[in-house]
DNA sequence: TCTGGGGTCCTAGGACCC
DNA sequence: TCTGGGGTCCTAGGACCC
């Protein structure tokens, strides 16, 4: 397959994308910062600018800003993940129709990779993109343009926050590449993450054009295969190639941390089972089906009591189901392997793997009609769910709510909230799990 | 008092088998 | 004096991404 080599690749991100979606649904929203939280509140996971520029950093324990928001009037929402898929559902569709992208690579919710073509006026190209997208979505996006993955990912981030670029740059061809990586820090690199800025400044490769001039050789010594990738991704070198076919999860979890620490089986056997219907729904809807299931279990990560645990099993059936009754028995084996009495756990979590098209199933000689009738009775109670509310449908070994659920209280516009049920996405673009905050 | 969740890929080391 | 070694499967854990 040809690599298009002489294609510019445009990388198109949206700013502070779920801030950016709350306020399109709620204007007052404009004049105040805003912050969005996760599922718990307990972690700020999107911030307006005016809160980056408070110095309130990604990911953020909320109580340890909260006084420093409220002081400055700003507004702080739980997040609404149906409302996000909805939007970047209307995003990609602009991409695709209004700007005629043909090859687009849904990188994450908020990001896209689109094949710029032979380069022509990249800059317009850039700034229609952006203009187009906030005239149809008010969603305000930044487009970077480059000769590489890499490289685009640093003409975003610079269009991001650069005042003279105003949102769009162009980096294919460009005089100023060299400029733009001395100016940048090796550790802002894509795939360039903490531990591994700290060996290479041990080396004395302190900056992005330091990086690109190393020997790839010595940097896959240091790092590894992806590093050795980076140098030449930044001298230029298409090494990433564009994902446009969507592909298939390997994997599909549903982890969360309780409302309070659990210490009895039957607490915690509730909230494992209600994670796996959970990650189940998920995986139906993505027309899959699973082999391995893995629980586990973990105390608390600052305070642990009496003491430090984690652990983790997985049961590996011999065949695939995606029939809840059964699946349920798999995760009931993990956590007898796993939960040893006199711990506080504060996390548990499920993760579905060995993942395979139902439609692949191999036959089950001696139960097949009965597998069937299971498999088309999972489908119909996540159909009724989906309709008329979660879990008005469910099985006896689901128990209604318990002291393992969190809380959102400052959920804010509920308009969105019939759409998607949170692990759901929606329409055919999101029919595939989209990584996500 | 309060500190997330969902992914991918890679490697080390133990258990076990032949 | 001597303590094989290759292959495979497993869990733990590191690193990175959004």
């Amino acid at each position: 397959m040809k690599l298009d080599t002489d294609h510019a690749i445009a990388l198109v991100d949206c700013n502070n994308f779920y801030a950016s979606c709350e306020r399109v649904v709620n204007p007052e929203l404009l004049t105040r910062p805003v912050v969005v939280l996760s599922h718990n509140d307990g972690i700020i996971i999107s911030r307006s600018n005016e809160v980056k520029a408070l110095g309130v950093p990604m990911v953020a324990p909320l109580f340890q800003y909260r006084d420093l928001l409220e002081r400055n009037n700003t507004a702080i929402i739980s997040a609404n993940h149906a409302l996000y898929y909805e939007f970047s559902h209307r995003v990609m569709n602009v991409l695709t129709e209004d700007i005629g992208a043909e090859k687009l690579e849904l990188y994450s919710i908020d990001e896209a990779f689109i094949d710029a073509g032979v380069p022509d006026k990249l800059s317009y190209l850039g700034k229609h993109i952006k203009n187009k997208i906030f005239e149809t979505t008010k969603i305000p996006v930044s487009v970077g343009v480059a000769r590489t993955k890499t490289l685009a990912k640093l003409a975003n981030n610079i269009a991001k926050k650069s005042a003279k670029a105003n949102g769009v740059l162009d980096l294919y061809d460009s005089p100023y590449i060299d400029l733009a990586l001395r100016k940048t820090a090796v550790g802002s690199i894509w795939g360039v993450g903490p531990r591994s800025a700290v060996h290479l400044e041990g080396r004395g490769i302190k900056t992005a054009f330091q990086l690109k001039n190393s020997d790839p050789e010595m940097v896959r010594g240091l790092l590894n295969q992806f590093g050795a990738r980076t140098v030449l991704e930044l001298n230029g070198t298409k090494c990433l190639s564009m994902e446009v076919t969507e592909r298939d999860n390997k994997s599909i979890a549903h982890t969360r941390t309780f409302g309070q620490p659990l210490s009895e089986l039957v607490e915690i056997r509730n909230a494992l089972l209600y994670f796996t219907t959970r990650a189940l729904e998920k995986m139906r809807w993505n027309g899959l089906a699973t082999k391995t299931v893995s629980v586990f279990l973990q105390t608390d990560r600052f305070r642990p009591v009496p003491a430090m645990y984690f652990k983790t099993h997985a049961y590996k059936s011999v065949y695939h189901s995606d029939v809840t009754s059964e699946i349920y028995g798999w995760v009931e084996t993990c956590l007898d392997k796993v939960f040893v009495p006199g711990y506080q756990y504060r996390k548990a979590g499920v993760i579905l793997s060995d993942l395979t098209q139902t439609g692949r199933i191999s036959n089950r000689l001696f139960e097949r009609r009965d597998f069937e009738r299971r498999h088309v009775l999972s489908k119909i109670i996540d159909e009724v769910n989906f309709r008329y509310g979660r879990d008005v449908l469910r099985f006896a070994a689901l128990e209604e709510k318990g002291g393992w659920q969190g809380k959102s209280e400052h959920r804010g516009n509920d308009t969105y909230h019939h759409i998607g049920r949170d692990t759901l996405g929606q329409g055919k673009v999101f029919s595939k799990s989209v990584r996500f905050l």
